[in-house]
DNA sequence: TAAAACTATGTTAGCGCTAACATGGTAGCG
DNA sequence: CGCTACCATGTTAGCGCTAACATAGTTTTA
């Protein structure tokens, strides 16, 4: 008789209170609750204090899946990296998150495992959720993934590299980068430099580091040899790749890295070895990597700005979804060539 | 006059088709559409092929906000970690991760900075989100929090350390651990250890840690002196650290530190001052990081199995979740005492 | 002082999907 | 053959919230 359901199917009801029965304690209408929590200026003082009070008491808990379908929009931002066991991923996150939530976002992971069709699948998962926007790491997508993106109407935000982005972009030049390495690595009268990398071909960046290289070696009148490892960066993987050079390129002077992990982890096993560094080989990486600032001799390496990328990004991210205009789609974040002992 | 809608009001229609198109281009239902795509089994087999093709010919892709609103239930599993800068939160993570993944249910990763009130915002935000589970490090939670999670009906998974939780428990004896490496710096006749950790009323499980280690020094007659660092688990507090102990302890001949990042930057900073390890002063850490079995001599620390940890915790949650009985609520992974050469 | 503008709050109608119940058809069985 | 059992699909009614429009009271403006 007090119910005044009309049916008497029941849906499974959660015992949470819901908005209606906080209006109705409160002597308000649902949408006065609702402003009052989400547009607090829209309500009067009293009114809002009132609200407030009776939410509190009844420790009424908004249902944000409710909210996002009545609005067509979440606070999510779908951010989707290739590798959760690389620092660098971590330290974007990072700058992403402390930015993003500050404004009330909440973050949605992805990781890809550097796997392209699984970037796909999961893109397509979080633009169910009506995420506010999209944070991908690189440019290069599968071509299911790129209509489907470029039919979506929220931001997109590609980082960690610079170039041909689908809306926004805030990056560095790897090839560039890898250019500065052997630069400096042939400015230090280095002649015989390999290059080692893991799995070029889905940690692409790194192969685009590597033509860099090679273009100034060839520039140069030398030889690029490189060697490719099957293991993503890891300490252990950079002892390999030391032995492999060792064994391969006998009369090698210099390693240049594709990143920090490898070369300290090269760096170290040599030590182990009772190789002296750079006097017996030089070492290089990329990153900058604190790690790498703590061995001696220090790393020689190149530090792109990891939690600025993440801030930056995110900051231009929030900049659009307030309407705000947009002076500038591609951010150049540069990086910096650390000299260390290691060369 | 081709248009259903009954009144002039439009919603911002997001363009997307929905599953009722969906439904009328296969002329089927909508909820044989929401069969075939979330049970196709209740389908038959024509019907399915049917609306899949459909599905992909309009590129349908399903309001999962929608979708959790009408179930009530969302696949997201919260996860709730401390911080992001320790790789032992990102390898549990990680263990979450593939698990989950691998069943269809998203991680919503939060992070709490060692935070407890921060914990409770986050577990607000993320029960509005319908998650099917909660998986929180730690078994300290505030007040509010706990009456929260206690009229709470899903899944919650306490991971990291072993005790009196809310429900299930994956983790390791802290108090035990410390013990366990007091007890081997003693046989290896240390009788001078400091203890440093790092804000340790925020990372009280080294907090615990070093109770256990307090407690067998005692028991051998022995003080137990603890320098606390103001900066969390990097190689430059573990450098300073080692600072402060040789300043403030100078006949010190072991240090015990809180983690593996703090060993190993002590140990690192150690050589650059040119002492030798162990015989200047032996060093022992937590964690059993890669990094610690780097450096020469390897780091002597006791592993904790944190991507098996992610992974059990993982699994639990998700017989919990098909409703299989779970047959012990508290799990102990255990962990193995690393001896290395720094001690 | 009447019109315009603004403030505070309410009413109505969905957002896109799925749970619960309903229906009609086919098979299985004694 | 009449019964139950089951299979495939459909109908209906919401899930809990917010956008859009509506309304009444108050202030500002010409």
């Amino acid at each position: 008789m007090s119910d005044k359901r009309k049916s008497t199917r029941r849906r499974r009801g959660s015992e949470q209170p819901t908005l209606q029965q906080v209006a109705d304690a409160a002597g308000v209408s649902a949408i006065t609750v609702s402003r009052a929590l989400n547009a607090p200026e829209r309500v009067n003082a009293a009114t809002r204090i009132k609200v407030l009070a009776t939410v509190e008491r009844l420790g009424y808990v908004p249902n944000l899946v409710a909210g996002s379908l009545a609005s067509a929009r979440s606070r999510f931002i779908a951010v989707i990296v290739p590798s959760l066991a690389n620092a660098v991923f971590i330290e974007v996150i990072h700058g992403l998150q402390e930015t993003f939530e500050r404004e009330g976002y909440q973050i949605l992971l992805g990781n890809t495992d550097y796997d392209i069709e699984r970037e796909y699948q999961l893109i397509r998962t979080f633009l169910g959720w009506s995420c506010s926007a999209l944070v991908t790491a690189g440019l290069r997508h599968s071509e299911a993934c790129r209509s489907l993106l470029t039919h979506w109407d929220k931001p997109i935000m590609e980082v960690m590299e610079l170039g041909d982005a689908l809306d926004l972009n805030v990056g560095l030049d790897h090839h560039e980068a890898g250019r500065c390495m052997a630069r400096h690595l042939l400015a230090q009268q280095y002649r015989s430099v390999v290059y080692v990398g893991a799995c070029l071909d889905r940690d692409y960046r790194a192969r685009m580091r590597f033509e860099g290289h090679r273009e100034v070696l060839h520039a140069a009148g030398l030889e690029a040899p490189m060697i490719e490892l099957d293991q993503l960066g890891s300490l252990d993987a950079g002892a390999t790749g030391l032995e492999r050079v060792l064994s391969r390129y006998p009369s090698a002077d210099a390693i240049h890295f594709a990143n920090d992990d490898l070369a300290t982890g090269a760096l170290l096993r040599a030590q182990r070895l009772g190789m002296t560094i750079p006097g017996d080989i030089a070492i290089a990486g990329f990153n900058g990597l604190p790690l790498g600032q703590h061995v001696t001799p220090r790393l020689t390496t190149i530090r792109s700005p990891r939690e600025n990328m993440g801030r930056l990004a995110a900051e231009e991210v929030l900049k659009r979804l307030d309407a705000k205009r947009v002076t500038r789609r591609r951010h150049d974040v540069g990086f910096e060539l650390l000299v260390g002992g290691s060369t």
